[in-house]
DNA sequence: TTATCATTCAAACGTTCGTTTTACTATTGC
DNA sequence: GCAATAGTAAAACGAACGTTTGAATGATAA
């Protein structure tokens, strides 16, 4: 039998995988050291490099740990939908639900990190460094054109350009939701146990970024109606 | 008379706070060493620390500089809004417009550096270091309390919770749009031009976020229409 | 002119960074 | 048992970091 390391099969890449999350969350990229990452990881310092290679490689793996068994799901999510009535289109909230789901069914995950991960995602996109918002891309890449397409089909007579803006702004809204939540409190008053409620966020995301999807278009200062 | 120093006056520290916002912008805080930056400003190393009394100070400079005035204006802009007409409340696109207006007049100014500083702001709000996190609270408190009574009295039948959820969404969508235009290109295809057409971008986020404000009020699985 | 003040400058401070090296340990395959 | 391999350990590497120092500079006011 070769059933090889029933243990401690990568338990040091897992454990520097895990803290990494952490304290890139809380941190940032260059605001955590690799002396404090190993030693909060109980591993040794040159676990790191020898593991990963570097830093910058160990940030990749961060996520893609997470990132591409997530845009997988929302691929399968779609797929799955289409399957099931074909020939006709999907409902824009709909597709909205599913793209929303994958994201909001990990900050229930608080223990697993995936909570964590959701948040440092989010901050992501918005990254000085060009290498982190190329892989954040190369990795939504896939996805991305996928729902592209499905809100083309849903939305056939909304343009082009006014259909990317909108999923611009969609994705905005949702990666600010996902980071900002209970760090930034620009705006007091909203219920703490509501924070983690991803049923209740979904449902509340939903109704607001389908409403700006299917808003009347754009006329200079003032609305004017859809045709 | 004591017309002191026509020329110079503070002209290191404007030079150090330009080009600070800019290297800002591109590296982040962390990734702007002192060395790079005084540098490419044309000043000794020593500058910095004598101007400012450190890197931190440097950044809450930076910020306070264009922040104070921005956010000054937005409360102008509504009291002058609800002077005009007073007892009747603001239609809620009067308020986003206004809200929008003062962030999008700076991304025309892309020689005057507030282009650069408004991508810089939308990153602000989800910075990993909290002193950042709580100052950028602290200047926008003020705008923000004014605001939302705005909106309390344009939208009296939303409930509270959900007027307090929006706005958040509303501020994501703008953050997000102005940290993100031209970096990420996760849904490639708007048109270049378009992106720093600041009239035009706000029609498209008023469209978008008026919408949203107003849409049907949540429900589980499902929008339930609005009392 | 001289004293004063704000500013600039080059150099150095001590610390921390990511990474590498070298030796050591334990497990696997034969 | 014995080589080979994968992983861990402690220590050191050079570079870069934010900050401080003390002298030089130049304008202003008496």
């Amino acid at each position: 039998m070769t059933l090889r390391a029933i243990k401690p099969q990568h338990e040091t890449r897992t454990r520097i995988l895990d803290t990494a999350e952490e304290l890139f969350m809380l941190h940032g990229f260059e605001g955590t050291s690799m002396r404090t990452l190993t030693s909060k990881a109980g591993v040794n310092l040159a676990a790191v490099n020898y593991h990963f290679g570097s830093k910058d490689a160990l940030i990749e793996a961060v996520f893609r740990r997470r990132l591409d068994p997530m845009n997988a799901a929302r691929i399968a999510d779609l797929d799955r939908l289409e399957n099931a009535a074909p020939a006709a289109a999907l409902a824009p909230e709909t597709i909205i639900r599913a793209f929303l789901g994958a994201s909001l069914a990990m900050i229930e995950d608080a223990k697993g990190g995936g909570r964590n991960f959701i948040r440092l995602l989010g901050r992501a996109y918005t990254e000085p460094s060009k290498q982190i918002r190329a892989l954040i891309g190369t990795l939504y890449a896939p996805a991305m054109a996928r729902y592209k397409a499905a809100f083309e089909r849903a939305l056939p007579e909304l343009p082009r350009d006014e259909q990317v803006w909108r999923m611009h702004f969609m994705f905005g809204t949702l990666a600010y939701t996902l980071a900002a939540t209970d760090t930034v409190q620009l705006i007091a008053g909203c219920k703490p146990e509501d924070r983690y409620d991803a049923a209740l966020l979904e449902d509340r995301l939903a109704a607001f970024l389908c409403a700006g999807l299917l808003a009347p278009l754009p006329g200079r200062h003032g609305v004017r109606k859809a045709a």
